[in-house]
DNA sequence: CCCTGCCAGCTGCTATAGCAGTTGTCCATG
DNA sequence: CATGGACAACTGCTATAGCAGCTGGCAGGG
C-alpha cells in the first residue's frame, strides 16, 4: 500500500528456481540437443536418482513436458521420449507462425506508448547490429523483440504456448545451423514493417506481416520446405 | 503379435481416472462454472482436504491449470483464481480460431481417405440433425468433427492447446447460453464447405474456412464483437 | 516341444511428513 | 502514538515410503 520512493531495484530474477523447474528445463534440453534420444525410456525414479533430486520434481517436469508434446505416458507403464521429425517441426513451425500473428494482432489493439517506443528503440538496434554484421546481438534483440509483442499481450495461454514452441525453434537450428547468414536485411526489413503496423493500430496487417516473417524466417533456416502454402 | 480374430472388443475408456486428472477436471470445471471466483485463493492442503485426496494430485491440476492460464501461482505465497473477462475470452476465441486453422490446413494434406469418409459421415448427420432441428445432436456431432479433424494431424501439442481452450469455450456460453439459435444452416454450410476443402487437398483453402467458421460462430456466441478484424 | 499360469521386478501413482520461505499480528521500544 | 522486530500461522515445495498395475521370464504341466 505505501512504498513509492525506495531506491532499490527488485532482485533481479534469482536464479534459485524450484527443483521442478530445473528438472523441466534440463530434460527439455536433454531432449531438443539429442542426449535423451527419441524412443528411450525416462523412468521417474531413475532420472531423479541421476538428477540428485527427489521423483515429485521429475514426475512434474514430465507431466510438463507430455503437455508439450516431447515425451508420451503409458499410464502404469512407462514415459518415453516422443519422436520429433522433419515434418512434426514443421508443423510446429506454422503453429508458432500462427500464433504469432495473432499475438501482433492482439498487441496492434491494445499495446501501449511506452512498450511502442520499446520496440522502436529495439528496431534501431537491429538497424545497427545489421550494419555491424552482429549476429549475437542480433540474435538477442530479435528474442527482446517478440517477447516484449507477446508480453504486450498479456495472455498467459498465448505466451506459455510460445515459450513451449520456442524450445522445437532450438531443435531445429541443429539440422540447419549457421542461420542467419544474408538474410539479416530481410529480417529488419520484416521486423521494421510489423513496428509500422504496430504504430498504425491495424490488427490484420500486423498479424499478417508477423506471420509472413515468421515462415519466412523458417524457410530460410530449412525448417518449412517450398514458398508454398501461401500466408 | 498375434491375436487376430478374437471376438471381443477393448475396454471402454475405463472411468477409473487418475486423481490428478479428476481434480484437474473437477477445478477447471469449477472455475468456468462460476464456482471457483476469480481472486479468491486455492491452497493445496484446503483444497486437497476438501476434495478428500492427497496434496500432490491437487498440486499437479494446480500446474496444468497455470500453464492453461486459468490460475497464477505466486512462488511461496499461493495460487489464486485468473481473472478471465469479456476481451480475454475474446482472445482466447481468436487464438483458438487460429489453431483450428492450422489444424484444418495440416488436415488438408496429411488425412486419410478413411478419416475423410467418417468427416463426410458426420456432415451428413449434421444435415437431418439441422432438418429435425435437434440442437443437441447437433453439438455432439460438431464436437466430433472438430475433434476428429484435430486428431488427424497427430500433432499432440495442437490437440492439447486446443483442448486446453475447449474448457474456456464453455464458460463463454455462460454470458451467451443458448446459443445455436438460427444459425444451424449456417453452421452446416460451413462445415460442408470445410470438408470439400479438405477433399480437395487445399491446405490454405481449408484453414481459411476453418478460421473463418470459427470465428463467425465465436461472434454469433457473442464472444467476439464486431464483425471486423477480417480473417 | 508348446502352451499356460505364476512371480519377481519394474513402472507410474498416491499418501504422509517435514522443510523453507512469506505474511500478518502483537508486543516491546523509542 | 508511532515504529520496528520477533513469533506464529500460513503458503508452496521437496523428500520418503508404499500402493497398484503392467511386463517379461521361468518353471511346470499338457
Amino acid at each position: 500500500m505505501s512504498a513509492g520512493a525506495i531506491p532499490v531495484e527488485p532482485l533481479a530474477e534469482e536464479e534459485t528456481l524450484s527443483l521442478g523447474e530445473r528438472a523441466y528445463r534440463r530434460l527439455r534440453d536433454g531432449i531438443v540437443q539429442g542426449t535423451l534420444r527419441p524412443g528411450s525410456r525416462i523412468s521417474e525414479r531413475s532420472m531423479a536418482h541421476a538428477l540428485g533430486i527427489s521423483a515429485q520434481p521429475v514426475r512434474e517436469a514430465l507431466r510438463r513436458l507430455e503437455q508439450d508434446g516431447m515425451v508420451v505416458t503409458l499410464p502404469r507403464r512407462g514415459t518415453v521420449v516422443a519422436e520429433i521429425g522433419p515434418e512434426r517441426l514443421a508443423e510446429l513451425g506454422r503453429i508458432r507462425a500462427a500464433l504469432e500473428g495473432v499475438a501482433a494482432a492482439l498487441a496492434a489493439e491494445r499495446m501501449s506508448g511506452e512498450v511502442l517506443a520499446e520496440l522502436a528503440q529495439i528496431v534501431r538496434g537491429m538497424r545497427s547490429a545489421t550494419a555491424a554484421a552482429d549476429t549475437e546481438a542480433l540474435a538477442e534483440l530479435n528474442e527482446r523483440f517478440h517477447a516484449i509483442l507477446q508480453g504486450a499481450t498479456g495472455n498467459l495461454f498465448l505466451v506459455k504456448s510460445l515459450e513451449a514452441l520456442r524450445a522445437y525453434d532450438d531443435l531445429g537450428r541443429l539440422r540447419a545451423l549457421g542461420s542467419t547468414p544474408k538474410d539479416m536485411p530481410k529480417a529488419l526489413r520484416e521486423h521494421a514493417s510489423i513496428l509500422a503496423a504496430l504504430k498504425a493500430r491495424d490488427p490484420a496487417l500486423a498479424e499478417a506481416r508477423m506471420r509472413h516473417h515468421v515462415l519466412r524466417s523458417l524457410t530460410t533456416n530449412g525448417v518449412l520446405a517450398a514458398p508454398r502454402q501461401g500466408r
